[in-house]
Formats: structure tokens, sequence, C-alpha cells
DNA sequence: TGCGATATGTTATATTGTTTCTTATGTTGC
DNA sequence: GCAACATAAGAAACAATATAACATATCGCA
């Protein structure tokens, strides 16, 4: 596991790579999103940064900036709940499997997987017979983690 | 194929089977959305129900309703787009399986599929290898349906 | 009739997201 | 260095979505 500012340095060489630039206001949201163990929504991470920096970025530059980091593939969104959370795989070298989420309904918590692409695939399929097509494997799940079953139990 | 009226019907003795009624208010909200071929927002349904009988409800009772309606297995509300969609099998006399939603991204239709037990067994199965539970097994997937999926090509 | 339960309405407000326009910062070529 | 351009960020207003707190209506029934 890399320390966070190893993390947000890798971040930063891939934008050069990709011909664009992790700047600082970036920086800090991605560095926000990359502390917290849950997805934060864009007015989450206000607050964040307000605590933060003491100064509250407007709504329309988070989005902007959440837009960039979602395009550098650095952040994913959760639709499902309209939040966003860094990638666990920012450092890694490989090509990843395209992420699967699994969103604790009670605590927020959200776990990047893999999930075997025969499954993918046999999803895939039992869609296109119902004459759709899908056009992003990324599945959102809506889970209890283990803590959260634990306490409800 | 049972037209809306017999489902409404229909609808109305399920509720009375669980000691619930299907109100005026409610049946209008349901028949907006046997109407709609997509999903509705709740403002949707308050402009929907303006246009057809002339007064607009409060967004209060538009959600109030919607939760009534969902509780009563009558309605799905879709996480993914915050929307909501009549059940398509309000009179069928079996149980279903476990509903799984196709959205389309572009034009907003949405077909309600099964999938078969399996599938959703295995998916579950990785869920639980990674420590999480699936709360509830009904998917939402970004589809494309075949009507847009032509267009784009 | 009148009581209690359920359903709906009113008002106000909180939360989330977007549009339009402006300002800042940085890069490039001269 | 500086003019010209491109990219990034801020400001203000507003639109859309959702909820809270409280008041009223409607219905079944003792």
């Amino acid at each position: 596991m890399s320390n966070i500012s190893q993390i947000i340095d890798r971040a930063q060489a891939n934008c050069q790579a990709n011909g664009s630039k992790l700047t600082e206001k970036r920086k800090r949201v991605l560095h926000a999103l990359l502390l917290s163990s849950k997805a934060l929504s864009a007015y989450d991470l206000i607050e964040q940064l307000r605590q933060e920096y003491g100064e509250s970025p407007p709504p329309t530059s988070i989005y902007r900036i959440l837009d960039f980091l979602v395009q550098e593939n650095l952040v994913h969104k959760l639709n499902l709940a309209n939040k966003y959370i860094a990638c666990s795989h920012i450092s890694c070298d490989h090509k990843h499997e395209v992420p699967q989420f699994l969103i604790c309904d009670e605590c927020g918590t959200v776990k990047e997987v893999g999930i075997k692409k025969t499954m993918i695939n046999s999803l895939k399929n039992s869609v296109e017979k119902a004459g759709y097509f899908l056009k992003s494997p990324q599945l959102e799940l809506p889970c209890l983690c283990q803590d959260c079953a634990n306490h409800a139990a």
C-alpha cells in the first residue's frame, strides 16, 4: 500500500503522460478523496476543503475538477449515490479489470473489487438477449459491509 | 398484456389483500407511471398530473405516494437515475424473480428483465468473498437500447 | 356523532447541480 | 520581456431535487 503522497506523485506523472496537468486545486480534491474511506459528494468535498484550507471552492469548480479526475481515471463516479471515490489502483502498473463497487448502504464505505470476466460476459449476454447493450460493465452493488452486517445482527 | 385499468384494478386488489388502500391520488400516480415507457422523476410526475388533472400535487405528497407504491411493490425505484417505473408484473400470478433493470442512457427507456438465479448467486458469492453482503440483488445496468444503438452506429 | 388513524396539503427550507460571465494563470512565439 | 492565446478557477445567480415541521382533511368505526 503506497502512502498518499506517493500516489499523488504517480497521479501527476500519469496526467503528464496524457498531456494534462494535476494542478494544486485538483490535487487537493484528489487528496481529500484518498483520505476518505467513503465515497464523497461534491458538497462533502467542499466542506472538507473548507476545513482543510480555510476556503470553500464554489460548486462549479468542484464539479469541473471531479470531471477532470474522472476523465483521467484517477477517480470513479458512483452513479448510484452521486458520489466520488479515488481509484484504488492509481499506482498499479498493470491494466485494471473493469472496476466493480460494493457500496455499504449503512455506513457508506465502498470497496472496489474485480469480478471474473466470465461473470461479466454472461451478464452481457443476458442483456443482449433482451435487446439491449451494456454500456458500461461497471456495476454498483448495494451491500452491507461486514461491520454493519454484524451490528445489525 | 392487460390494459391499464385492469392492471390498476389488480393493484387495488393487491393493496386490499395487504390491508392498505390504493387511494385516488395514489392511483393517479400509478396510472401516470403505467402510461410511460420511461422512468419518471418525482417532478416529472408532478408535471404529468398537472397536465392531466389541472392541479399540481406538492413534492411532499408525491414522494410519500411513491414510497407507498414502492412498498406495495407496484413501483420500482431506480436509484441510478432517481426515477420510478411501474412494476411490469403487477398482474402476474406467479412470484417474480428479482427484477433487473436495463436503462438506456440515451433515451431513458427501461426494460425490466429477470436474470438467471445462478447468475445472481455467483455474483453474491463474489461479493461475500470480499467481505460484503449483497443487500439487494436488484441490479441497475447502464445500457443502450436497440434503437439508440442503431442510431449511434 | 365524535374519536383515532391514515392520507394529503401548506409553507418553508435544505441540498444538489448548472449557466453565464468574469478573472487568473500559464504557455508560446516573437 | 511581452503580446496573444489557451487552460483553469472564481462569482453570482439560479434551477432542480428533496425534506422538515406543521396543519388539515378524510374515512372507518365505536
